[in-house]
RNA sequence: GGAGAGGUGCCCGAGUGGCUAAAGGGGACGGACUGUAAAUCCGUUGGCUUCGCCUACGCUGGUUCGAAUCCAGCCCUCUCCA
């Protein structure tokens, strides 16, 4: 028997939300914040080191899937969940970002957007209607509307222009997964979000969510920030924005973010992220810790034998030193990469885990601002 | 002992008269990374009183307006033959 896909939402405190997203596959604890796997892989992780870091859902991409290697093969292996061993809840991104990260090998008109790949620079159409099946055949229960993300900054026109392309993609995006489940490629544990655009302009958010509202989607995402406005701007039209959505929907800020990000955010009303950061920042020598974020490559860390960071719930981060781990990156080892990632997946894992319990107590409040001063001090300048 | 090759910045290595404080790579040091074309990318890497000066391509001397580059002597390294 499938479980329907519902938000519940618990309590808040402030703005900020505690809640629960139910799919057919299991319970989305909110706050949550989803780690990357875009195909079909947290990079450097077992599935079973990211469950246990205690993320409830993860992500995947319809565009590398569909690329490499391919939908129609998942489908046939018998989806996504099954193909990476992951049970537990997935979301799909439609492909909308690679719209805009992919912008020099591909072609937008209103049918949808030409890509050649960036494989083997085949041509492949990415429709609204296809990255809707696309995300059915991969059996994603957390599905998200075809948009197109752009760049800031912009020129308004352009930004408007994307919006309004954006919000006829979300009608037939909708329209198509619900053809989906008429025809059993969709369940009612699946969920369809629509993608509320407009750049840092509250007209256009305005607009665009209003629109979305109307066409009433179970969950509404905010997408086209973190993509170079800036952090204040982003907190900004977040504020704007978020007040336009229902309150008996969860909120999913797209692409985000630094844990300061991820703490005002929810500060704001916001229930699911995603975000690279831990995974790719992990690869790359950076270590988010209760003490601050470390740049892992430094010299200073040479001979420190202490504990990559002692709060951490994280095995790793308490039995390996920042000697050996700052070894293991300067070396290039595969091990320190997969150090680091596991150390920040568990420490974003646990800062929601934080969020969720100071929101459940009411202290949200104190908890930021207490967390924010010790997590995003620096060590003092040369 | 004989024949040959060669000694360049932290290391490897290009450069054979001026455009050379010296390519390129590595290393070192620092930075970036936000719905992943990323185990990636970017910057710095002789000194100083920094729109200039000093020191620098084994050492010493020479040729030249000008030398890492040409000449002489010396020192050292490597390969082959005895």
């Amino acid at each position: 028997m499938t479980e329907h896909f519902a938000f519940h939402l618990k309590t808040t405190d402030g703005l900020a939300r505690l809640g629960e997203i139910t799919t057919s596959r299991g319970v989305i604890r909110t706050p949550a914040f989803m780690p990357v796997g875009t195909v079909a892989t947290v990079k450097a992780l077992y599935p079973d080191q990211v469950r246990d870091a205690g993320a409830d859902i993860l992500l995947g991409n319809t565009y590398h899937l569909m690329l490499r290697p391919g939908a129609e093969r998942i489908a046939r292996l018998g989806g996504l969940h099954k193909f990476m061993r992951w049970d537990g809840p997935i979301l799909t991104d439609s492909g909308g970002f690679q719209v805009m990260s992919l912008g020099k090998i591909r072609k937008i008109t209103e049918e949808g957007v030409a890509f050649q790949s960036h494989l083997d620079g085949s041509r492949h159409m990415l429709s609204p209607e296809r990255s809707i099946e696309i995300q059915c055949l991969l059996g994603a229960d957390i599905q998200m509307q075809f948009d197109e993300c752009i760049e800031l900054p912009a020129e308004r026109r352009e930004v408007e222009r994307a919006m309004e392309l954006s919000l006829r993609w979300a009608e037939r995006s909708k329209r198509a997964f619900e053809a989906q489940r008429a025809a059993g490629g969709a369940h009612a544990g699946q969920a369809l979000f629509g993608i509320v655009q407009g750049g840092t302009d509250a007209e256009l958010r305005g607009r665009s969510a209003a629109a979305l509202v109307d066409m009433e989607f179970p969950g509404y995402a905010v997408g086209g920030l973190a993509v170079g406005e800036g952090h204040e701007a982003m907190i900004a039209t977040l504020g704007q924005t978020l007040p336009a959505l229902p309150t008996d929907k969860p909120r999913y800020l797209m692409g985000v973010g630094t844990p300061l990000d991820l703490i005002e955010s929810v500060r704001l009303g916001v229930d699911m992220f995603d975000c690279v950061m831990p995974t790719r920042n992990g690869r790359h020598g950076y270590a988010f810790t209760w003490n601050g974020a470390l740049n892992m490559r430094n010299a200073k860390f040479a001979e420190d034998m202490s504990p990559l960071d002692e709060l951490s719930s994280c095995p790793a981060a308490r039995d390996y030193s920042k000697a050996y781990v700052h070894h293991l990156i300067k070396s290039g080892e595969f091990l320190g990469a997969m150090i680091l990632s596991w150390v920040n997946t568990v420490f974003y894992q646990d800062l929601m885990a934080a969020m969720r319990d100071a929101i459940a107590h009411g202290r949200f409040a104190e908890w930021a601002d207490e967390t924010k001063a010790r997590i995003t001090k620096r060590p003092a300048a040369p």
